[in-house]
DNA sequence: TTTCACAAATATGTATACAAAAATACATTT
DNA sequence: AAATGTATTTTTGTATACATATTTGTGAAA
């Protein structure tokens, strides 16, 4: 996959998820075509599929700008990723392979003895693992689609950093609720594997509210 | 919005609803760009946004062809939108105005009196009003997110297509539903406004399998 | 007749040129 | 000095030209 087109795109998603722009900062065509050494067609593509997965916005006969996310937005974000996540559990715990639930059991024992060993890279291969619990899950869901659309929302730059502010023990309690998935998955109760990856979900997204949002609980919280 | 782009959009992605093309078909850009009467770089704009909205699905190299939904990806489909249209139902609950449920009842009344005279364009009486109903709710859920992506659902050119089938006894069931809604949101009560929405949905989308599907229910139906 | 190879034709992908709109700089007026 | 109108510059939007990949058609060989 070697298209101008791609690679622009790979490119500024790149910039955008390391927070090279600030959030509102204008996005010249022309300046990015020169960055990425493709013309300026492949980085338009680019652009408005970044615009369609919230990366950036567009305004016409303007331009793309960086996306700021009020605090609202990215409460509605994991909302929304708690429903599909949720569902893909439902859908998993009811269709799981005795191989993915064991690939899932695997999985779940790997972090577990990362989380011991505090070491430098024990964040890298723990966002690794997890994204890989989360894509068996997706697989064992049996939809596509479902797999599909998720992605987008867990692809997000927002998204993608929350993981990052983990402390090790908030590891160790995400992997608490893998194993509980996991064993919701085994006796094939799907409303409780809902339930489960739900909190899942929310418990990380209420960890990003404290840990990364620009001046952290420090101010501006709306109580309501 | 003069916008050739925007012009070349709104008219293919109207062709596809109305099924101009069969599905998987090919829709070459110069034909297309022919009939949009512009130029080819905005017929490719149009076709990426609609490839982004599930109407198309874009190979490499190859171009555009119209989606083929299999009856899976139609079921995962209207689960989603259950998962999400829920999800507005529940904080519409929370949130609604006086004004909002004022407006929300008006409808249930409104689509009443019109589905007893079971005119001509009673059909598109309901489907209007019906529309209006739901906006009501996403307006009231306060998130312009979840209003934005979930419209990405609503307008998919199957479920478009949906409501068109529905006999008078299923607006009436379906109006039933409207009423039941407007009491969750009145007393305040998420969940139960949750749970009602995701049988409204659940229960259009299998008046679809029946009255719609390709073979209706003659054949081909997986029993799992 | 079928199959494979290869060339012609056609379609998509990308770059560039041009048109139109917006942003900027500057002069004029109050 | 501030505000406003205008000219210049810059940027986005669209059309066209060119490059590249794919499809199609033709013909020779099995």
């Amino acid at each position: 996959m070697s298209g101008a087109s791609e690679r622009a795109y790979e490119q500024i998603r790149t910039l955008l998820i390391h927070e090279q722009y600030a959030p509102g900062s204008r996005l010249s065509e022309s300046e990015l075509s020169q960055k990425c050494g493709v013309s300026r067609t492949p980085v338009r593509e680019a652009l408005r599929r970044l615009a369609l997965e919230y990366f950036v916005r567009i305004e016409p006969n303007r331009g793309a700008f960086v996306i700021d996310w009020s605090r609202e937005d990215i409460i509605d974000m994991f909302e929304m990723r708690s429903m599909m996540e949720g569902l893909a559990a439902r859908k998993a715990a009811e269709r799981a392979t005795p191989k993915q639930i064991l690939g899932l059991s695997k999985i779940v024992i790997d972090i577990e003895e990362i989380a011991n060993k505090a070491g430098n890279d024990m964040m890298s291969s723990f966002l690794s693992l997890n994204r890989e619990f989360h894509e068996i899950i997706f697989a064992a869901s049996g939809s596509p689609r479902l797999k599909e659309t998720i992605s987008r929302f867990v692809e997000q730059a927002v998204v993608v950093r929350t993981a990052a502010q983990f402390t090790p023990e908030d590891v160790m309690r995400s992997n608490q609720h893998h194993k509980e998935l996991v064993n919701a998955i085994k006796i094939k109760n799907g409303v409780l594997a809902e339930s489960i990856m739900r909190v899942h979900i929310l418990a990380a997204s209420s960890r990003y509210y404290d840990g990364y949002m620009p001046g952290g609980l420090k101010g501006e919280i709306k109580t309501g």
